[in-house]
DNA sequence: CCTCCAATGGAAATCGTTTTCTGAGGCGGC
DNA sequence: GCCGCCTCAGAAAACGATTTCCATTGGAGG
């Protein structure tokens, strides 16, 4: 291997100062204002500036002691709607203020999260947004309560986007126990009662918050919760489809599917459809978001509107505002949005497995 | 507002030394290793680090000259599943390198693309990413030029993934032009001759690969190109919905639409759905990436599938990876990917718009 | 003519690491 | 008993920007 003809370097201000005959010093306040600077010296700094192509280097800036101007987002998975919508909506507002977001996706490992954490604040971000549900574990909530006072102690701040948090920080959050019970309740006036509730992953906040109020909205009508009726399952299409299958080959009745997420009532569909039961004449199917991809699945999911994007928004808001708030609490409402998967339960076509799936 | 009672202020290396009764030096040499140090003293600079939570200033590190770890990624928008299947490749290869993402999203504008390469390059990343078509346009080529110039002088490199490219540099790209003349290939096979072009955005070199190969394919079997059946818009559900009305508005004739990608022929899909056409036994429509939300549409898209998860994967392996590389070229395969969206063409039950939409 | 102040510019310390150089012991070989 | 080598640890100089002090000038005011 050859060694590099010039060393690495860059342009740095005294490079800069050098060529205008001035100090870095005057550079340094040409670059950012505050101070008077007679006016041909600022021109001609400002000259060898843009003929040298100096661009500040962030670190030796970082390390000085103002902000990095980067704000931290863990994410469970990019590649999801729900948080890629979110993940657009801090970006606007990180590109409307100059800031740069370094985007991490945890795969909802709880260790990889608080590893991410840990990185984040070793590049000393301005802040830290974490997204999405919490495993409900001790120990790593415990763990994340010593990052956030941690992050407090270095001037930056923790915002909770997602969830309802033990940790005492900003936090956005979606009324996830309302929509439960919203889409429940409109199940419920339709004439449905046995729903089926295929849930989130155990241990999930996102899963008890939308459980409990699907199980109010139950109690509140009287109907009384059959185990045999809930089932878990990942997040994701995948997820959907295998718990729909997985209740289907149970042989057990049920006129509604509710899925706590858009993804994995898309999932269901498509088990329902493999059996020939049609949607919603045999069975009526709910989600919850209502992530911008449902638009095109037939037929129209109904579902619960989360204002993702909106939710990203406000958190980096409050991720970059002024730093003498206290934390809060923000909860987004969420609405009822009726399509075409639901209508009243009939009782032709029911589907009967001969053998299990 | 109170004064803070704590000036801000981290745990530093050399806080851990004094605790620990050693020098800064040794520290810094346990928590690198590559130097000997005796293991009692290893123990306890450890054990130190541990009791103070001690984690390392990655701005001192990146400003002393080891590089930062954190690889920059340039992308159009992360609500689109297409990039946003490609940031989940960059994202699963950083976190097995242990690196950090900066995600930033120029919402197809070149003027905040070539801010972002500054900012970056101000962060002195390892490597930027830049993803997605490029618009074609001399003054933005010449400004990226300069960019991968100046980086490669900071010793840091770019890499270009979903176009061909002028700049001398890594480049991941998928076989667009062949993607649209197989695609055109299976229409022509089934008969179609009259086939509406939905393209992307003028002056996009994704735009311009992919219809060149769908223009070759027309004159392989020597069909005349008619600029009639050519319309540009958004590479957006919307862009492709509005696109298809039109041409339906347009009142010409057509058994089949191409759209440049996926995302457009399910806004495609819908305005037919709108006006009572139905696919493909009226119009046939394919479309071009094979993302994973249309698994889920009806009827079933045919499309081309573009690895974009694998782009994504490759692109970072190329960012990270060891230094000493000439500049080059991976050409990803593309393939067709058969699903219902296709018949035979009928003439029955044309749609003939007795007034404009 | 002397003093004082406003306007402008520079020297040097500082931020937290890494990485030379040195240097101090200890020990084997002659 | 001395030399040289090996092992380990520390002092100090970077890296590139900001900021706190000063220093100089020129003009206003007495």
């Amino acid at each position: 291997m050859v060694r590099r003809a010039t060393p690495i370097r860059n342009v740095t201000i005294s490079d800069v100062a050098a060529n205008a005959g001035v100090s870095a010093t005057t550079v340094s306040r040409v670059l950012n204002g505050g101070y008077p600077v007679a006016k041909p010296t600022r021109l001609q700094v400002e000259k060898v500036v843009r003929e040298l192509g100096y661009i500040r280097n962030m670190h030796a800036q970082a390390l000085r002691g103002t902000s990095t101007g980067v704000v931290g987002v863990i994410i469970h998975d990019i590649a999801d709607p729900y948080f890629s919508e979110i993940a657009a909506g801090i970006q606007e507002i990180a590109a409307a203020n100059q800031r740069l977001v370094v985007v991490c996706n945890s795969l909802r490992d709880p260790a990889s999260e608080l590893r991410y954490v840990q990185m984040l604040r070793g590049q000393r971000v301005d802040a830290i947004i974490l997204t999405g549900g919490a495993i409900e574990d001790a120990a790593y909530l415990r763990a994340l309560r010593q990052d956030a006072a941690a992050l407090k102690q270095q001037g930056a701040r923790m915002v909770i986007c997602g969830r309802y948090s033990s940790v005492t920080t900003h936090t956005v959050v979606p009324d996830n126990r309302r929509g439960g019970e919203l889409i429940t309740q409109h199940l419920i006036e339709n004439g449905h009662r046995r729903i089926v509730e295929i849930m989130g992953p155990d241990n999930f906040s996102t899963t008890s918050e939308r459980s409990a109020g699907h199980r109010h909205a139950l109690a509140v009508a009287g109907i009384e919760v059959d185990r045999a009726l809930a089932v878990c399952g990942g997040f994701t299409r995948d997820g959907g489809y295998e718990a729909a299958r997985s209740m289907l080959a149970s042989g057990v009745d049920f006129t509604a599917i509710y899925a706590a997420n858009d993804q994995m009532a898309v999932g269901a569909l498509a088990a329902l459809r493999e059996v020939g039961l049609s949607v919603p004449e045999d069975v009526s199917v709910v989600g919850f978001d209502d992530i911008p991809t449902i638009r095109d699945v037939l037929p129209g999911l109904t579902t619960i509107r989360v204002a993702m994007r909106e939710l990203g928004r406000r958190s980096m808001e409050i991720a970059i505002g002024a730093r003498d708030h206290k934390p809060r609490v923000v909860v987004f409402p969420v609405h009822l949005v009726e399509r075409e998967s639901v209508a009243k339960p009939s009782n032709r076509n029911r589907y009967h497995p001969a053998r299990p799936l």
